[in-house]
DNA sequence: TTAGTATATGATTATATGTGCATATACTTG
DNA sequence: CAAGTATATGCACATATAATCATATACTAA
């Protein structure tokens, strides 16, 4: 009795939440989406988000340690990319999810 | 000059970071993967995964929120399920990068 | 070297979140 | 009705995280 059956470990369950916690800011989000289309600086990132330096730079970096980022230094800038594709596909998953309870919302609000 | 072009909405980045922010916590992803081969009760979720009752109570109610699950309240026990199937790929997709990092380093150790 | 520019980081503060304990609520059975 | 069981929730506390400000670091150009 009272056993504890645990499938995963939880290293494993630790390190997927991790992956899962640095796409869960806003901010973070905005940023990756600036990203979509490829490489920018981080003065770059911080016009098209509208953060301030501080902030964007901390970002860059929580997702960088996430191994989700490229980092390319060139003279005074730091280049950005998406390192790990399956960004995209998680991004478009949820995305796809949450339309799809919106129109479903949406169809039940109208009859 | 100046100008702040933000593509997606505030809105809609914060819902996206709400589900990411759901699956981004070892327990909840311990009572999710309890939840891949079917509906299960809280005390069934409470033996699987270790917890107090009211702590895994506290994280499904998370999940509900998210509009990641089902409830099904048949006499005194709740079932809860998994609501969302886009669940599965998340997961799926995470664990395989995660997996593919890890093997990547392995490899590079081993030269 | 000095001045200037791009990025990173220490310190602080406010807020959010996870957990445990006790208790409340909802339901069943006798 | 009372007693028992399954689940939910109020409260308190500890920890984590995001934001801001000021400053440090790294590099370039004059």
């Amino acid at each position: 009795m009272a056993k504890k059956p645990r499938v995963m470990t939880d290293a494993a369950l630790g390190l997927v939440a991790r992956r899962f916690a640095a796409l869960a800011e806003p901010m973070r989000l905005r940023l990756l989406h600036a990203l979509f289309d490829g490489e920018k600086s981080v003065g770059q990132l911080v016009d098209l988000s509208g953060g301030t330096q501080a902030n964007v730079s901390r970002h860059l970096q929580t997702l960088m340690d996430a191994g989700v980022l490229t980092r390319r230094k060139v003279g005074l800038q730091v280049f950005y990319g998406i390192g790990d594709k399956s960004i995209f596909t998680l991004c478009e998953l949820v995305c796809g999810s949450l339309e799809q309870k919106h129109t479903q919302h949406a169809k039940s609000l109208a009859r």
